[in-house]
DNA sequence: TCAAAGATACCGT
DNA sequence: ACGGTATCTTTGA
């Protein structure tokens, strides 16, 4: 388990045999440490405001989830999605698509931050803190 | 297998 | 503005 200390908060995120296999975001600040690997070069280019390349991850469980995926990336740095629109992109439906966000696994490097309900800001499964300061933050 | 829950949307009142 | 219903995938019993 590694730790990257984001300015919004600590970020802890598997990675083994050259592959990601998960992240989680914490609420509190905790030690930063530093570490060489493509999953932290992300995210500091990420924080630094650049775009790069993505780590290997863990492949996805279902195929739902690889569509999903794939759907998300499609989404530009800086703009937002609602659930409805990228459902029917996908064919599936809005609610099955929350679903399956807060079942993502790589939260901020698959961008399920981007994605919005119709009447304002969704939810978010590590709490809504992160969506707002990741989005502000982006559309700098 | 089936039932229940989810980070929703939409339409009726 | 509020409440009920439609809708699809996952997960646990």
């Amino acid at each position: 388990m590694y730790s990257f200390q984001s300015p919004f908060g600590v970020i802890h995120y598997d990675w083994h045999e050259g592959l990601c296999h998960g992240l989680t975001l914490q609420q509190s600040d905790m030690m930063h440490a530093k570490h060489d690997n493509p999953v932290s070069a992300w995210l500091s280019a990420y924080f630094s405001g650049t775009t790069q390349a993505l780590p290997a991850l863990a492949p996805a469980k279902t195929n739902f989830q690889r569509k999903l995926r794939h759907g998300l990336c499609a989404i530009p740095y800086g703009k937002v999605k609602t659930y409805g629109e990228l459902a029917k992109t996908l064919s599936t439906a809005p609610r099955a698509l929350g679903q399956a966000l807060g079942a993502n696994p790589f939260p901020i490097i698959i961008p399920c931050h981007r994605v919005v309900a119709a009447g304002g800001l969704g939810g978010f499964h590590y709490g809504s803190d992160w969506k707002k300061s990741l989005l502000n933050f982006e559309q700098l």
